[in-house]
DNA sequence: TCAAAAGTGTTAAAAATACACCCATGG
DNA sequence: CCATGGGTGTATTTTTAACACTTTTGA
């Protein structure tokens, strides 16, 4: 039963964060939607979001609702933009601040039947005709990965801890949609050093196993105070 | 006497706009602040802005503060940031959209008397103690500002249609806060073939005069089509 | 004739690009 | 022994950086 009991003098839009999460699926990059199950859009797939509580700061909300609706924990989280044409719901004025953030999905891979909701890792190139503006929120969610993705060491958000520099390529050939040559790519990767060479070597692959490296974060904020920019 | 006639079944933030205003005053980059005569924050500086209708896009709500409180017409604006702190506002839960804005400071220079209110050009080195929490958007904006002139053509936004490549080497040194080699910066800003020479000269200047230059932004949208990336 | 800014080339260093073969491993 | 991906170096081109003097103009 409604109450309407919070009452203001000027009419007032409701606020939602929506959230673009993307995994790497070996050399799929998805994006994490929920199949809607009430109108309006029924039945079709959407951001993961919800209502901002009023006690809670943006980007505790979109934290939030990642958690209750995928499982999805600990991850990179970056405001995206926030989309407000009027008539974006059609229940009425719906302001979605949006994010987009970047998991490992070789850690988070059984998300899908996790919760009652049905969330499952889409194919960005397959998520279209999303509900709402998704669509939108998407693509603008893509522009700012693929754009960011160069000048700021992101990528490593979206493999497992220790990776092979092949699948570090793979990734930016992934995302950029385009193709790398490996030896330029291994030199100036290497050159900005900020990959620690691990004692390891990847386990039961039918050819020569490949070196592993783990991104050095602390090393890459010294070198930034340095002045120090990466670039792909 | 209030009416609070809009009711909801869950409360419900505020949502405003809040604008920062870039002008370039010679070699001082300026922005635009209106004192506030009523609490909270009586007496300090702060970003224009205002609350959003019910059927106005959020960008049109940027336009029309902008246009209300400081007569500034035509102009650059882009999204910022959007801020959502639940304490950013005493007077409860304000989720603030902030927008920036680049205009040509030489057109609209006499802004400050415009309206009733106290709107003033201020040096963004001495823009500091605003209200709410317009610091911090005001270094967004000048983070984003610095960020943005170096790869994509928004400088020409803050000059008159028709400068001199000093004027335009000197924006950048303004905004970039660095010294910029003369010969260099010409020989790659002329190789960009941006920019149209005109037929005409500065006037009254006790020096030899210099030639006067305009951005040619149907040129620039072909090569951007073209593959061609604006770098400074 | 002086002050003030306009305008103009070359050289050296660094960075980016193009490119092909041998190696180690498991099946 | 073969299929698969791992790993490596050099030469060329392009881009960037450093640097100083002559010209024009009005006061």
């Amino acid at each position: 039963m409604k109450k309407n009991k919070y009452c203001y003098e000027y009419p007032r839009p409701s606020v939602v964060v929506d959230c673009v999460v993307f995994g790497l699926d070996d050399d799929l990059l998805k994006v994490l939607l929920i199949r809607r199950d009430r109108d309006p859009f029924a039945g079709r797939w959407a951001l993961p979001g919800g209502f901002v509580d009023m006690d809670e700061p943006l980007e505790s909300a979109a934290l939030r609702e990642l958690k209750e609706e995928t499982g999805v924990g600990d991850l990179f989280l970056e405001q995206l933009y926030t989309f407000g044409d009027p008539h974006r719901d059609p229940r009425g004025r719906v302001i979605s601040v949006a994010y987009y953030a970047l998991v490992k999905l070789s850690d988070h891979k059984p998300v899908a039947a996790d919760d009652a909701r049905d969330a499952e890792w889409v194919d960005v190139k397959q998520a279209t005709k999303l509900a709402f503006d998704h669509d939108t929120v998407l693509k603008t969610a893509l522009d700012r990965l693929r754009a960011k993705v160069r000048y700021q060491p992101i990528g490593f958000e979206l493999l497992p801890a220790k990776f092979t520099l092949t699948q570090l390529q793979s990734l930016y050939e992934t995302i950029l949609g385009q193709p790398i040559d490996k030896r330029n790519f291994r030199r100036k990767i290497l050159a900005m050093s900020l990959l620690t060479e691990l004692p390891e070597t990847q386990q039961q692959v039918a050819h020569r196993a490949a070196r592993l490296y783990r991104f050095d974060r602390q090393r890459y904020r010294q070198l930034v105070k340095a002045g120090f920019n990466f670039e792909v």
